[in-house]
DNA sequence: ATTCTTGCAAATCATTTGCACTTTA
DNA sequence: TAAAGTGCAAATGATTTGCAAGAAT
């Protein structure tokens, strides 16, 4: 399949999908493919912004949307205040804590995905997420 | 169970599930039962605003939160930009239309409910929802 | 009298928009 | 040179916070 690891380079890879694989795309792929993190838009643009000072929000934001749209990316809406991406296409388990706001990936937890809807709706995406504590805020314990 | 349509009153209702019943609670308990369109507290706090005036949103938040907590609404985080709240405890799968905006239950289709978590995980709830567009939506068809 | 609840205003945070500048096809 | 991509600043919208006043136990 696609980058990252796959013999075809980032940038065939994005125009492959039908975008033009500007030097902001592209490094904003890779780090959004380089993380397990689920990060947000925000957390994208700090963390590119040493390296790219002039890098703007706002092409942060449009090209997490662009990525959406075209299926190279998929949007999460897990925490009502802020929405995050994944390079994982493939849907599967999200787990969100509730006290550190950290989102994993439950793997081997295969996620369920709605293949009949009512008449005369349209499905285009379903998505599966649990909330509770990770391993490491419900080992801190503080219970409630 | 819970009203709306029980013996019980509401103010003996949320008492039972430790929540002082102030003036109000109560008339924010009865507007998110009285729907199924899963209000967000803004729209709350709106349809309130009329017949409370003075009624804050800090109040219509705080409210909607302590629902939450304490079993009374579930906590709906479907689109990113707002937190919606639902009177319906039970699971049900949601579904968004990405055009208008509108969320339905989708009666008849049970939600999958994760049962299991990796080892270490406290698992608190879970949730599904579909995406795509709405009967409405999709019959004025915008093809994209 | 102490604690819970409420309200207002200001602050915060994520996201969007308008517009001008630059790059690319 | 027309279209696509980018950046900055300002605007928007939802939510939170600080704090003082009011109500309940």
């Amino acid at each position: 399949m696609g980058p990252p690891g796959s013999p075809m380079n980032i940038a065939d890879f994005l125009r492959d999908k039908g975008i033009q694989p500007s030097h902001q795309r592209m490094r904003i792929y890779e780090a959004l493919a380089a993380t397990r993190s689920h990060p947000s838009a925000e957390s994208i643009h700090r963390e590119l912004s040493s390296e790219m000072p002039t890098l703007s929000r706002t092409t942060v934001y449009s090209t997490l949307d662009l990525f959406a749209a075209k299926g190279v990316a998929q949007r999460l809406t897990l925490s009502g205040s802020e929405l995050r991406y994944d390079a994982t296409i493939s849907p599967h388990v999200h787990f969100r804590c509730r006290s550190c706001g950290a989102v994993s990936d439950l793997d081997g937890f295969p996620a369920p995905v709605l293949s009949e809807v009512p008449a005369g709706y349209l499905l285009e995406s379903s998505h599966f997420h649990a909330e509770g504590l990770c391993p490491s805020c419900a080992s801190t314990a503080s219970l409630d």
